[in-house]
RNA sequence: GGAGAGGUGGCAGAGUGGCCGAAUGCGCUAGAUUGCUAAUCUGGUGAUCCCUCACGGGAUCCGGGGGUUCGAAUCCCCCCCUCUCCGCCA
């Protein structure tokens, strides 16, 4: 949510920011509701305060002065209440408009229509020549054991998977090693509800925008599936005002992720790239509400994501996302794409943004500072391993000709110390042999 | 699922129709004071919105929403949440 005060102050801001998003919002129905807000506020406050006053009086008044007071009171009572209806529904158009505003994009965010337009910002590692056919990790999966989708998909429905054996113990391992990094650079290790109420979406942001991705029970609990644990932890905090000291708050926790995946018919259909559900590790930093320490720990978060790609031995770009790609409550967004072969290209994996204040605001996070005075916070967030597609990244790029897959070393102390899983499961010559010894 | 008790400021907790945005204690903070640490005394200390360049003024908020009333933290209705006991359960 922006502070009206600003698109008060500054419309033509406010609607070149939705125009970079590409996201449509009637800001000038806006403008019209807070002008006549604004128009009735101060009369409704003097009538309260006359009625207040009057009430004092009626107290104190002797029974025939009581009389003619209580007469007069009725008549100023419809008046005001004529004036507190128009402003209920004021409000009620205002409210619900405000949430549809987008956070205004910065300055650095690129120009652009949809991922295409994205900017690369740095490359690391470089995809492997492979000098054998290399199988997709579906492939790889079903003839190792490892993955069923037909089951999956009998149990769930399409878009689901199933890790079975040494990939599942993989699963387990990315995970881990996500969760020990972070502890090891001070973020607090959580476990958060994945089925919430609407007031966490909502104040993320997810709500009304993203509610076609959202999976939610029926009307006996009204619940939703969050799709991220980045709803449930950044709302931790909500309706508090938290005391300078408490900050920056570090967070991080797994969780399973649910996404209707609402609109993508026969896009990425195969295999693990987009599910119904997966496992992921995320990362939520809230900090008071300065640019430059924002700035910093946008950094740092990236930061995080980089190097457990690294440390996975992942060929990896940063790019700097685009106005029409980004979401309408980031400010900006940096994603990490990881090397897939089977994609010929870069795959989205992490996805790191800051918000400024926005989802703050919604969600009530603030905190006093050390004059005492009460501001909003900044709130940014980060992936750390969404596992499903780290398993296509680490099948695919780690696989040996015969099949079997080596671990990182990064990983083996998660993996009871293995340095390769699987089985052959494919005719190889003399030289690939060669080659996989050394 | 059944029965009961509750939800008040940063925290604890009083308040059952007007004198209540709210006692008191703790915390925080400024000052005074005493070799230091500490203690003691005195004062200050909620948020949001509106008007105002400002000084300042006004309104709203006692879990949420609605109602009764000239007037609601206080009375009524609905909802949410927490706790205790019983039942069931990983």
């Amino acid at each position: 949510m922006l502070d009206i005060k600003l698109i008060r102050a500054d419309p033509e801001l406010v609607r070149a920011g939705c125009a970079k998003k590409r996201i449509k919002c009637d800001v000038d129905r806006i403008l019209e509701l807070d002008d006549e807000f604004r128009g009735l506020a101060p009369q409704i406050d003097e009538l309260r305060a006359s009625q207040k006053l009057a009430g004092k009086a009626i107290a104190k008044a002797s029974p025939e002065e009581r009389a003619k007071l209580l007469e007069e009171q009725k008549q100023l009572k419809t008046g005001l209440k004529e004036l507190e209806e128009r402003m209920g529904a004021v409000q009620a158009e205002l409210k619900p408009l405000l949430l549809t505003v987008p956070n205004l994009p910065a300055a650095e965010v690129p120009d652009g229509l949809d991922d295409s337009d994205n900017v690369e910002l740095r490359k690391w590692g470089t995809p492997r020549l492979f000098d054998f056919e290399p199988l997709d990790h579906v492939d790889l999966g079903e003839r190792q054991g490892w993955m069923n989708t037909e089951v999956a998909a009998r149990l769930g429905g399409s878009r689901n998977y199933i890790t079975l054996g040494e990939l599942a113990r993989l699963e387990h391992a990315v995970l881990r090693f996500a969760m020990d990094l972070m502890i090891e650079r001070g973020f607090d290790p959580a476990f958060v509800p994945v089925l919430v109420r609407r007031e966490p979406l909502e104040g993320t942001g997810y709500f009304p925008g993203g509610i076609d991705q959202i999976y939610m029970t029926d009307e006996r609990d009204e619940l939703y599936l969050v799709g991220t644990a980045e709803v449930p932890l950044t709302s931790i905090h909500a309706g508090e005002i938290l005391s300078e000291e408490q900050l920056p708050v570090q967070l991080v926790a797994q969780s399973s992720c649910f996404r209707r995946e609402a609109g993508t018919y026969g896009k990425d259909t195969r295999g693990l790239y987009r599910v119904h559900q997966f496992q992921k590790v995320e990362q939520v930093v809230i900090d008071v509400a300065d640019e430059a320490r924002s700035l910093e720990h946008h950094a740092a978060i990236l930061k995080n994501a980089e190097d457990l790609l690294q440390a996975f031995e992942l060929p990896y770009r940063v790019v700097n996302v685009c106005g029409g790609d980004l979401g309408a409550p980031q400010v900006q967004k940096f994603d990490v794409e990881t090397w897939m072969p089977s994609r010929e290209g870069y795959g989205e994996t992490h996805s790191a943004s800051r918000f400024h204040d926005f989802q703050a605001r919604r969600l009530s996070i603030r905190y006093r500072d050390k004059e005492g005075k009460v501001h909003y916070c900044h709130t940014l967030n980060n992936t750390v391993a969404a596992s499903s597609r780290l398993l296509i990244a680490l099948m695919e790029n780690h696989q040996l000709p015969d099949g079997r897959v080596a671990v990182p070393s990064a990983l083996r102390p998660h993996m009871g110390g293995l340095e390769v899983i699987g089985k052959p499961i494919r005719e190889v010559t003399a030289a690939e042999a060669a080659e996989v010894e050394a």
